[in-house]
DNA sequence: CGTTGTGTTGACAAGAGTCAATGGCAGTGG
DNA sequence: CCACTGCCATTGACTCTTGTCAACACAACG
């Protein structure tokens, strides 16, 4: 069978219930794979969409440049994410969808969607409670922008892709695999790449996480959550889940 | 008749397409008015919320402090607006809901909501459509909030509010009330409110927009859209109102 | 073996925050 | 009617965070 699927039922039994049927909805969904390299536009800004796309490996951003050429990412996606599902009753893209490190995705029509989303209301509510989950991330990230400073920023990045990562079983104990250069990181910080770069070294001088060759080490979670202020709620993972990570590392 | 679902007509008319029975299921939900104090709370952070704020007049943000105390406004709400639709899936508020001025709303139990939509799966999808339209004004703050400076940031928002009153017919020529403190102003900005100030004083001396007696009032529409690299399609208005509004003012 | 993208560093400039003080203005209570 | 109070807007001086520019090292890659 194909494991295609498998981590969207991972992400959606995390932030609801599923049952049988919907289960077996998720996993008949018709989908076309697609490998992308780092860097290629998966979907552009101000383009039409009629599919969405589910993460299968790697990662991949949603971003927006201004005219000045600066660039803000909005949110990386990891497997079981759908970044784009918003697409569907918003079909025109205000931004686009880019790898940020090599990725796999499953393409998804919207009409696949739709039918599955006739058929069950449960799945209908948990599908608009994930675009709710995505929409409750943008705040968390617009509080970081707005009101913190370059080093809790990161801290709070990598304290969230360390719980999401968990989620989906992606860590390897107190580390993740984070193929992405510090120019993402930047930009998704909203500061300099120079200024990225001195916080991230000032964050390894605290020893209180790693960032190299590609892998993020938790050295100290309680520490570096305290410096982002990080505090999980906004992810909305539902209570069992929740307990299970609270138990194992005082994410709260 | 009452005409508190008035304003909610005009806003859902403006973002996608209503039917008579869907005007019908919509005016004859059950409310109840409530008049908030500017400053006061409508719904905490933290709690579990059963039932929905339509804003009737005045306005209304939702925010979050960090425990250094400062203060993020994530969104600014009018007449017309749900900011807190999102609570019908996600009921533990992330966040909380406050009167940034005087204002009147219309509290809708999470019930009857569930009530209409489950009578009309055009509604679903539109009321879906207006939470990933509020997701992506999220995502336009934070581009600026990430990449723009204070001066862009500030006419970046007195464009959207110019726009978004006037497409429920709040403004009057070229401006609009905005009864709510520079401190509000700044907590949106993420600015300090010293900054917040000095922004201001320059966009007037600019001769741009001028904000004074609760009032905003957009003197060059170009150019102060140009400075905050404005671009309305985030906002999803539908054809023929953008059309309507581009003809008058050269939105685009 | 050059090219390219990335990480790193130093020096300097600029945007933005902090602190403190002042003045205006509305509302309150005597 | 007037002192008093609290909130808000405004200003100046100073500090600090962050951006910019430029240079260089290094690894991956064709």
């Amino acid at each position: 069978m194909d494991k295609t699927i498998d981590f969207l039922l991972r992400r959606l039994g995390a932030i609801g219930k599923l049952n049988a049927e919907d289960r077996d909805l998720l996993v008949s969904l018709p989908f076309r794979r697609r490998r992308v390299s780092k860097g290629e536009e998966i979907v552009a800004e101000g383009s039409t969409s009629s599919s969405c796309c589910l993460v299968v490996t790697g990662y991949v951003h949603r971003s927006k440049v201004l005219v000045t050429g600066n660039r803000q990412i909005f949110s990386l996606h990891m497997a079981g994410d759908i970044p784009d599902l918003h697409s569907l009753h918003l079909p025109k893209m205000d931004h686009s969808l880019v790898a940020t490190a090599p990725a796999e995705v499953a393409l998804i029509s919207h009409a696949a969607i739709q039918n599955v989303l006739d058929q069950s209301a449960t799945l209908t509510a948990l599908l608009w409670r994930d675009t709710l989950i995505d929409a409750a991330a943008f705040r968390a990230w617009m509080l970081m922008l707005g009101q913190a400073e370059a080093p809790a920023r990161m801290a709070h990045l990598f304290c969230e892709l360390y719980v999401r990562s968990r989620l989906v079983g992606l860590n390897r104990e107190n580390s993740f695999a984070l193929p992405i250069s510090q120019i993402a990181i930047a930009d998704m910080l909203g500061t300099s790449t120079v200024h990225a770069n001195r916080t991230l070294q000032d964050l390894r001088l605290q020893k209180l996480v790693d960032f190299e060759r590609g892998r993020v080490t938790v050295l100290r979670w309680r520490e570096l959550a305290e410096l982002g202020m990080f505090d999980s709620s906004y992810l909305h993972i539902m209570a069992g889940v929740v307990a299970d990570q609270a138990s194992r590392e005082g994410t709260r």
